[in-house]
DNA sequence: TATGAATGAGCATTCATTCAT
DNA sequence: GATGAATGAATGCTCATTCAT
């Protein structure tokens, strides 16, 4: 799942240094990204926020992109590991309604992250940024999956288009709340936006619903 | 609704040369951004793309940035100026499925002008990423309009709070049409697209379908 | 002769300005390599010395390796133009010989640039470097022209070979007055040089040589 | 002749350890210089290719231009080497034939060495420099002397100033073969070469020649 | 009004050299 | 003695912006 950091290429050796230093760059790409964007922030800021100097960050990278492919793999890692754990096992309503609630935690816990990925992916590379959309495929094969488990198991009726469009549908569902804050924020709690996704998306799924959520 | 235009300061008094100069501007500004993003877009290529200098491009705008703002200015007008007529006048159903698939179809036609603007959207100046914003809201409120109409007339049941936050997912769910190309578009025709999400959003709003589209 | 010249992009229009800023670029190059060679000038230098900034430069230029391409074309420009008035005619060994002094007090006049020239060359990027070489070629024929007349009217006897590998000869003998000047100068004057080397190369050359030069 | 080496400060002891190590970094330099000139190799490249690190490379140096010198100082011990036992003993004609084609086999050898060495030597330090000077000074020696002892002999009939700018003569258009590459190997064979310069210097020299070489 | 040459601050990247282990 | 991670000054090049014509 991380061999996309093998992508980028290293002058150093030690390979527990390289994850220590690599750490150090993401979480300052990722905070100054977010408050400058990709385009505005310097590889100088990005050191020094690092805590080291510009030679060094060259040491671990070969170009700026490269800070952002790693950010963009680290956030993605951070989410698949969080998510994975929601796996489908016996297709029912109850399951798909814990995974997209786990989901939306989490979106909440990283919308920076969020914010940051999708708004500077398109100045990856070429080679960078279809790896990155395979990930985010495998992401949304995750609900797909789900889905599927509650068809199979009789408790949603769904064809495979329909499956496979309300995978997206779902995942494009929560990321609203990161990146529509600026509306969402001041009138909904979290767990109120939650709740009201959840009930629009089963519905919307043709749960038949009693009191669910 | 293009008072917007007024925040940018020209030194140039003919108004109708403005205009001129601004719409070609701003076709450049569309087209080059849509290619290769704001921050990789040059003055010059501005300039040369919209037919003149670059001394006469800053005849009409003060910072790169303004360019920017007038392109996002000018594409929030054409959405506006296609969707208005779409108003709710007798709350029914089917009002609002045509509204939304009047919607679907513009985001189809402008999906690179979506694109552009939400990706770079927050390289504005302050001052006009909130007049940004307020655009935004001013749309989504037409789909809160049509939503308490159909309220009012009692074709759907909703309270304030799901009336402001499902206008959201209306939005949302028909930018992914222009957002998430890379996987829709191989798999499904936009009139697919169209229904099938129409058919998410009117069960997801709870409305009682029989059998409409 | 010139067209070499246009190999290099500007971004600047008047056909004037560029050759008078190229010319400037040209004079501080040869200036700055011949005191501290290609590689230990930076670009900034080149612009001061040719009395701009480094955004002008620029304008001119597309990589600090054009800069050096300049120069070499404009030595060549400049060393063609003083000898090609020395063409063969009759095929004397008057001829040869005033063709041998005119050159070599070129070089005695162009001692700099000699040194700069073939000792930069190699970081030409391929096609100018090929370019310049093809020039080498062009001035080796003129003594390869003139050789030939000779054996044409008599005056020599040489076959095609000879004539070739010795108009190569000529040509070093002279250039030794650049290269090994830290030897040379400081013992000869270049007349004396001049005339050593002339009397050396007819003997050489296998003239019947009475009491020339 | 090696006590140039001593001109290179080495914080290593070992005496037989800092010959080991130097003639790996001699070898890594006139491999990487004849490949990329002295500029464009870096210290980094030189301590790769010859076996070790670059903490080590700075064992054994103090900057990188004591490679260089380290590297031109070896090459003309070789050529020295191979050069030197060719003695003037007779006076000969034949002996300057054979020592003159000796010398032209050494620069076939060494082609890539012998361009190596005119085309960095000016980005030797200064004093570095003089040293390589006066070793191209005892270099041209060797056939001064030989010249001297046929003037001696009666072979030939040359006062010291012709002595001694014919020794640089013979020198350069053995160097021809070197520098001149790109013209000349594609129309000889360095045996036809040598033979046609052989002659040319003969009769340069005003021998009697009969049907020598 | 329109033009385009000039400017220089700013940026990504390199690389010789050092020094703690 | 050997290693290689760290450093940061230096450099080539870009590009938004200005202003004289």
């Amino acid at each position: 799942m991380t061999e996309g950091k093998h992508l980028v290429k290293t002058s150093v050796k030690d390979e527990q240094l390289i994850t220590k230093r690599r750490q150090q760059m993401i979480g300052a790409g990722v905070k100054l990204f977010k408050e400058k964007g990709f385009h505005r922030t310097t590889t100088r800021e990005i050191a020094k926020e690092a805590g080291f100097s510009i030679g060094t960050l060259y040491e671990y990278i070969r170009t700026k992109e490269d800070v952002l492919y790693l950010v963009c793999d680290s956030i993605y890692d951070e989410v698949f590991e969080r998510i994975e754990s929601v796996g489908a096992k016996n297709g029912t309503l109850d399951e798909l309604v814990s995974a997209i609630r786990y989901y939306y935690s989490v979106i909440n816990d990283m919308q920076d992250e969020f914010v940051v990925m999708y708004q500077e992916t398109k100045s990856l590379p070429k080679e960078a940024l279809s790896y990155v959309l395979r990930k985010e495929e495998e992401m949304t094969a995750i609900f797909r999956t789900i889905l599927q488990s509650c068809v199979t198991s009789g408790e949603l009726s769904l064809n495979e288009r329909e499956i496979d469009l309300y995978a997206h549908s779902i995942f494009t569902q929560g990321q609203m709340w990161a990146y529509r804050r600026w509306a969402l924020h001041k009138n909904y709690s979290i767990d109120e936006f939650t709740d009201l996704q959840v009930a629009f998306i089963l519905r919307g799924l043709g749960a038949r619903t009693k009191g669910e959520l």
